[in-house]
DNA sequence: TGCGAGCGGGG
DNA sequence: GTGTACGCTCGCA
């Protein structure tokens, strides 16, 4: 029969000494399948030197003779290697070593991947994937779902994915000594929460607690142990294809195996009966797995996604900013009171771990958190699980499968002798990285700055100039070639078109594609096809980095270094055709774009002139390279490099949008107080949106004067840091520790604990800084002299003074020890402009028709200078005469 | 400015 | 599991 099912996990089992390969995976008629594969073995390739001794080796299956090509120097000769096919998956690296130090072979190849990747790309297939199997109904003892012996398989072509099961889940624990943390080997799990998405016996949640309670919702367990084996029957029933929870591959899972291996419990959480789930650590990354599902945490994904940024990961800042909900008031300190107190407490504490499994939950499905992570899994090959690691393996996969079509064997990732070599290459030649152009610092603000960006630039290098190991000509065969600015020599694409090109032209292809198939569609598939073209791209970009990442299989500093080298002469010959053919200034660049400083305060001129760069430019460029026109900046503050702010405007659905954008210019960080975030904003919008240097001056001046009359509240002036480990194990000075000794002498019977978050402010005294910080409300209460010299010294001034500095204001200036001259002042005889005028005119945009008061209803062409109509009311865009959509001044 | 240590999330 | 993998922020020189 034929079985259509979208694969979601991959692994194998050994029947004797034959692999089986099982295949999880969601079927069209939305049941979970395992699709068994018996006659696929492990193999490799070797090159060999001694090849009669290979007779000798009993675990060869069988030899046979294969002609491949290498992957690093272009060349057509092949290379006579030899297939060698064993039987168990897990004797290969036994039977390579084996090989290469008894001298039998020179080289070996492929013999690091994967079985289940091997598995995969030799059956190109992909995971996540949907695939058609002939197969036939089959009972087997090693799995827990409908199994199917498979007779064939081939991969389809489908776009949507199969109704995915997710369980959210967080566990609750106590420590038996409240002074010391939790240890798994000893402090049991009192609750564990489950939230459903879809839902599981009529139900979207269920909390389980290790007490004979009962109610809505609730099981009750006699002890923990019971609890735990409750935990895997509702797993087993429910049998979520997606396993998620806040910090689980580092906290909940451990734990929990832990605590099952201390109760003799089998941690058979996954699909299978014969293989557990089990924490992999290496160094400090881990990760769980549980066979034939996936573990998704979002603890995790947030902290690797390179578009946002958090202040803080934990739950609750990250679902308030998200959700706009937050986690049940329940501090850590109180659990044990909770738990061994009242009935009441217990309820509470079960509805705390309630909200926490839901929350988890709704990050997961209504901020679409895993699309991505499908569509990757889709486009590179690897299973779904193994897309939460890094880059390098969705690329080894993804150069897999071409490398074998094309008939070439990868090489080995290196091992440590191959590292060592690799880096002391790259100490004596050295990859340079990218140029970042001279800023021409201060503050601009006479004309609109325009921002554009080489679209896609190291990937569109590498299509034209067709750079890759494979194309990088290495002797004198062909005579038609390429010299890069490093003397790295590559065949032109009509003599042989590089994997590395190839498969990211054939990824941004994609991308153009499925972004043209977004605009006709809606809901779910939309939402696919966006994961889908942000996983083109993010993919497509992470090629340039793999080939000068020093674990890399294809590893080749002479391409990594060619396509910087290219990217550097790029953005210089940018800026000189900009700057010889337009009256305009480029004031700043960074590896893929540059700033230009025209001299409109016209946004619609702006823009039009932006367009007109973009064309002339892009004209010019070679091959794939374009220069996109990206955003205005009405004006511009640039500090250093690569530490910046611009006031944004953007043209969006409501007419012109404004927003103040930084970059490496931090205003919100852990160990500052909230006074000098809100100064720093506060200068920064004066400058930016008021050009007046004199009133940011007085703005800082007034923040000092007012520390130094005790007139900022304490709140303004809170740090808080937490307490990690034991009081007795902090070795140097620090200020929440020393309170917290403090504290605890304070009140011996309730000293603050391992976990518990200080919040501070540093008092006036004569003992060193640390002894002197004090509890805020404390502090407050007795009424203490705040230290203002720290404040304003430590806290506000150095971050506020290194903008004041840019623009050229002077320390003494803010401090009023008489006015004295910057140094360009003294230098060039020039007295610098404290008022810098910033006019900005809208201009008109296609299909907007002018600007309309509000108040008065006059329409005006343009927005005046003021931003208001003459009658001092707000104007609005107006569009085919009346519907007036936004404000747009404040 | 560059380096080495230390911590994050969870309970 | 045909393994071997962080990344930023801070304090200090």
């Amino acid at each position: 029969m034929a079985l259509v099912f979208q694969i979601l996990d991959v692994d194998y089992f050994l029947n004797g000494d034959k692999p089986v390969v099982r295949l999880f995976g969601r079927s069209d008629a939305g049941n979970a399948v395992c699709v068994l594969c018996r006659d696929f073995l492990p193999y490799f390739y070797i090159r060999p030197k001694n090849e009669e001794a290979l007779d000798d080796v009993k675990e060869i299956l069988s030899i046979e003779e294969a002609e491949k090509l290498l992957a690093i120097g272009y060349s057509t000769k092949k290379t006579r290697l030899l297939k060698i096919t064993i039987s168990k998956p897990q004797d290969v690296p036994m039977i390579k070593e084996q090989l290469l130090s008894q001298g039998i072979a020179e080289e070996v190849f492929e013999a690091d991947i994967l079985f289940k990747n091997r598995f995969l790309v030799d059956h190109d297939l992909h995971g996540m994937q949907w695939a058609e199997a002939d197969v036939v109904k089959t009972s087997t003892s090693t799995v827990k779902v409908p199994a199917f012996e498979m007779k064939s398989i081939k991969p389809m072509d489908r776009k949507d994915n199969a109704k995915l099961s997710i369980l959210s889940f967080d566990i609750e624990c106590v420590p038996s000594d409240p002074n010391r943390p939790l240890d798994s080997k000893k402090d049991p799990v009192v609750i564990i929460s489950l939230s459903f998405n879809v839902p599981y016996r009529g139900t979207t949640s269920i909390v389980q607690v290790a007490k004979p309670v009962n109610g809505k919702g609730l099981q009750g367990f006699p002890n923990e142990k019971d609890m735990l084996e409750g935990f895997l029957r509702v797993i087993d029933e429910y049998n979520p294809d997606i396993i998620t929870g806040y910090n689980i591959n580092t906290f909940d899972i451990p734990y929990i195996l832990e605590r099952m291996r201390v109760h003799g419990i089998p941690p058979m959480l996954g699909r299978c009966k014969d293989k557990p789930a089990y924490n992999k650590s290496t160094g400090v990354t881990q990760e769980s797995i549980i066979p034939g599902r996936v573990v998704a945490d979002p603890y995790q994904i947030l902290k690797r996604d390179p578009r946002i940024k958090f202040s803080r990961y934990d739950l609750n800042t990250i679902c308030k900013v998200l959700l706009g909900d937050t986690k049940m008031d329940v501090e850590y300190r109180e659990m044990p009171k909770l738990w061994n107190g009242p009935l009441e407490g217990v309820l509470r504490f079960a509805e705390y771990a309630r909200k926490d499994a839901e929350l988890n939950l709704r990050l997961v499905v209504e901020k679409d958190m895993l699309s991505n992570f499908i569509e990757i899994a889709k486009v590179s090959g690897t299973v779904m699980q193994d897309t939460f690691g890094g880059q390098t393996l969705r690329i080894d996969n993804m150069l897999l499968y071409e490398f074998r079509k094309r008939g070439y064997v990868l090489p080995a990732k290196p091992d440590a002798n191959l590292m060592n070599k690799r880096t002391n290459e790259r100490e004596k030649a050295g990859l340079k990285g990218a140029t970042v152009l001279e800023p021409k610092k201060g503050l601009h603000a006479e004309g609109c700055i325009l921002v554009m960006d080489f679209k896609s630039l190291y990937p569109s290098i590498m299509r034209t100039f067709n750079t890759s190991p494979d194309s990088l000509l290495v002797d004198d065969s062909v005579g038609e070639f390429y010299t890069s600015p490093t003397g790295a020599k590559f065949v032109p694409a009509s003599v042989h078109e590089g994997v590395f090109p190839y498969i990211v032209g054939k990824l941004l292809d994609s991308r153009s594609e499925v972004k043209g198939q977004m605009k006709d569609a809606d809901g779910e598939m939309k939402k696919i096809l966006n994961a889908r073209q942000y996983a083109l791209k993010d993919l497509a970009n992470s090629f340039y980095g793999y080939t000068g990442y020093l674990r890399a299989r294809v590893y080749d500093i002479r391409v990594a270094s060619t396509i910087t080298a290219i990217g550097r002469e790029n953005i210089e010959k940018t800026k000189d055709l900009i700057e010889n053919n337009f009256d305009i200034e480029v004031v700043y660049g960074d590896t893929d774009s540059v700033f230009i400083k025209t001299k409109t305060t016209n946004l619609e001129d702006a823009k039009k002139i932006g367009e007109d760069i973009s064309k002339f430019v892009s004209e010019r460029l070679p091959g794939f390279l374009t220069l996109d026109f990206e955003k205005i900046y009405r004006t511009f503050l640039i500090l250093t490099k690569k530490r910046y702010a611009g006031w944004k405007f953007e043209f969006g659905k409501n007419g012109w949008e404004d927003s103040i954008e930084m970059k490496g210019i931090e205003t919100v960080r852990r160990d500052w107080c909230k006074l000098v975030s809100e100064t720093m904003r506060t200068v920064l919008d004066i400058i930016l949106k008021e050009g007046d240097l004199q009133k940011a001056v007085n703005e800082t001046k007034r923040v000092i004067i007012q520390l130094r009359n005790n007139e900022i509240d304490f709140d303004k002036l809170t740090v808080v840091k937490g307490i990690t480990k034991s009081l007795g194990s902090y070795d140097g000075m620090l200020p929440h520790i020393e309170l917290a000794r403090k504290l605890a002498q304070r009140n011996p019977h309730d000293p603050p604990k391992i976990g518990d978050r200080l919040g501070f402010v540093i008092i006036k005294g004569n003992q060193m800084l640390s002894k002197r910080a004090e509890d805020t409300k404390y502090a407050k209460d007795n009424k203490l002299q705040i230290d203002s010299d720290y404040y304003i010294n430590s806290q506000v001034f150095p971050p506020v003074e290194r903008i004041l500095s840019s623009v050229g204001v002077e320390k003494s200036e803010v401090f009023g020890s008489g006015r004295q001259s910057t140094i360009a002042d003294i230098m060039f005889g020039t007295k610098r402009k404290m008022k810098h005028e910033i006019a900005i005119n809208y201009g008109t945009v296609a299909g907007w028709e002018g600007l309309v008061c509000q108040k008065c209803a006059k329409s005006h062409p343009r927005m005046p200078l003021s931003g208001r109509c003459e009658c001092g009311g707000p104007l609005l865009f107006s569009y085919q005469g009346s519907a007036a959509q936004k404000v747009v001044t404040e």
